[in-house]
DNA sequence: TTTGTTACTTACCTACAAGTAAGTAAGTTT
DNA sequence: AAACTTACTTACTTGTAGGTAAGTAACAAA
């Protein structure tokens, strides 16, 4: 892993973990060994590094929508919600809830990004939810995108209660996630 | 209202749009026409500041429960829901999803203001929900605290993400959670 | 071999944040 | 009237943040 990847990894990790505007650039070059003027090398600015990791991110979220593409809908939401076990378990929310719960104070840039990574991860479960229900492995009432939003919001703020509440929390969200979809014997 | 009451006001907005790392004093003392000093006065620092801030916040929500009290359950989601109204128009989000958010970027202190107020929210809505389930109001699956947690975070992330996605998506979040628990026919 | 490029470091600058000590004007108490 | 309290302001200190200009060691290309 080169220096640049390391720098990217580094600020991902506070992003999830601090947030974009409560990490320095020596929280980033002490870890690595390296001096605060070698991130502006990589990167012109705080600015340019934050649009890279979340365009990174992004591009991370592609290459996975790919990987699970061939998955039945309920493999692919077990998939989906790994994704935020992993940040889960490290105290770490998602890119979409640091970003967007510090939006208006972040560079306008910064939204760009997330902007255009949040509308694919919420036409992928938008997706994935119609999907289900027309396979009859899922059913909910309602479009399908107002569930696949309160989904996506009950985990990520799942992941920013549990750190206040604890993991179960975020075990509790999963399974009611689950239950809320699973298919009953009425059919109303 | 008095200036340390207008300085809480201010702190809160501040808190609830761009959070508590990113506002600093001269982002009160500006608007209200006062000094810097002035703030110091009133509080001895920002992580004092920040902790009156969530005990006030705390204290309204106590004072809320007791008024919505005598409301029927769907009347009380529905003063529920307003409260997260109110913040949508003016691009804020709520005070659990603004510190837990940053909460590793925030003094300890603070984390324990909150803990409190989450707790006591958390307890509230599971409380709703199963009183709701018991009348025959709310039909939902699972043990009401999944349900709670699922609903609560659903609003939480509902505002942060209506930033990216405007407010069309947190109306949608609204209406998803409403259908979630509406009583069907079916009695498995 | 000299020229250029890559990947940094050294040393420095500017801005601004939080915090504080001392002062002050207005009102309150004794 | 003297002393004290309230609610600030003025003026300052300290720390740190992001950013930059200039230098350098290692290696590659002409």
């Amino acid at each position: 892993m080169n220096t640049r990847d390391k720098i990217l990894a580094t600020a991902k990790n506070l992003i999830l973990k601090v947030g974009y505007n409560a990490f320095s650039f020596s929280d980033i070059s002490v870890p690595l060994g390296i001096k605060n003027a070698a991130i502006h090398y990589h990167f012109p600015g705080k600015e340019a590094l934050g649009c890279a990791v979340i365009r990174k991110e992004h591009e991370n979220v592609i290459k996975w929508k790919n990987e699970v593409d061939k998955l039945d809908p309920w493999q692919k939401l077990e998939r989906f919600f790994r994704v935020y076990d992993k940040n889960m378990v490290h105290n770490r929310i998602c890119m979409v809830g640091s970003i967007s719960s510090d939006l208006y104070a972040v560079p306008e840039s910064m939204r760009d990004c997330l902007h255009a990574m949040v509308v694919d991860i919420n036409q992928w479960l938008t997706e994935l939810l119609e999907e289900g229900r027309r396979l009859g492995t899922f059913q909910f009432h309602g479009p399908a995108e107002g569930k696949a939003a309160v989904v996506v919001t009950s985990l990520a703020a799942g992941l920013q209660i549990a750190r206040v509440l604890g993991s179960d929390k975020f075990e509790q969200i999963k399974n009611q996630i689950k239950l809320d979809i699973t298919p009953t014997k009425d059919d109303n």
